[in-house]
DNA sequence: TCAAATATATCGTATTACGATATAAATCAA
DNA sequence: TTGATTTATATCGTAATACGATATATTTGA
């Protein structure tokens, strides 16, 4: 593998990022229209999306969205003071507080999941396009290098 | 196509927004260690990568990092007040500012595009696994509307 | 039982993007 | 050419949010 990096390396890191605050930019401006800021967004998302046995937490949530526990505590309870999520201390352990979305959460995530869905759907094709030429290292097909 | 969301759907958007969330932090870190904030890297990428005959502006770089132009603006104001970047009015249009990145820069991009490759390249695979699976739009091999 | 570890919460601070606005240059109609 | 409009960039004040430092409550374990 050669450790030289051409401008196409860097073109194509380029759009990569291009395309992924393309999606990014989408998805905030859905959630605002929606009414949520975008954290707000996808911790619902990260709430509802989570499947295991245990239940959601203050903490869990701080590692799904990869963000400093006591962040999401904060998160949490903007999202407590617009309504969107309840808070209720974890029997078996009473340092947690297990988190449940309410009715008008789900109902906003549910929309919200369906127009991000289809945006993804359209978006996809060229992000996987983009990352399997990087995966190949060998990006133009007259590169030196390749075969 | 049904409209309705299963379970699997939140849970596959979630897993995406995961996984993305954790390439945003591995990049932020990596530029920080490297002594940018990571918007000053993005916007070092941008200038680096942008293939086209004619320069890179601070209006085109807004467009690329899909942020207003005044906050570009800004965004160069640090980049050129650290020593990354150099502004030069466009002789054809001197209200346009050409930007040029410094050999710091073109050094501390260098170091942080090949480790973003060595990333990319490992956390692609799975990216890909999950878009596709939201493409398919049936995740699941017992999926009733599959087949 | 008491010390250490874990989970959550609070407060002050810093970064950064934006809205509103300003300045300068280019374009175009008359 | 002039003057109005558009385009490109810049400045300033403000708001949102994540973090560091720290605090409190609960659990765990020697």
């Amino acid at each position: 593998m050669r450790d030289d990096l051409s401008d196409e390396d860097y073109e194509a890191l380029a759009n990569l990022r291009h395309t992924l605050r393309r999606f990014m930019d989408f998805s905030a401006s859905a959630a605002l229209e929606a009414g949520l800021p975008a954290q707000q967004h996808q911790a619902l998302l990260a709430i509802k999306g989570h499947r295991a046995p245990d239940p959601m937490t203050v903490g869990l949530l701080a590692e799904r969205l990869i963000i400093a526990p006591h962040t999401a505590t904060e998160l949490v309870g903007r999202l407590e003071a617009a309504g969107y999520v309840s808070r209720r201390p974890d029997p078996n352990d009473r340092r947690r507080q297990t988190l449940m979305l309410t009715d008008q959460a789900e109902a906003v995530l549910k929309q919200l999941t369906t127009i991000h869905l289809k945006e993804i759907r359209e978006m996809a094709p060229r992000l996987i396009g983009i990352l399997q030429s990087i995966q190949e290292e060998t990006p133009l097909p007259d590169d030196p290098w390749s075969a």
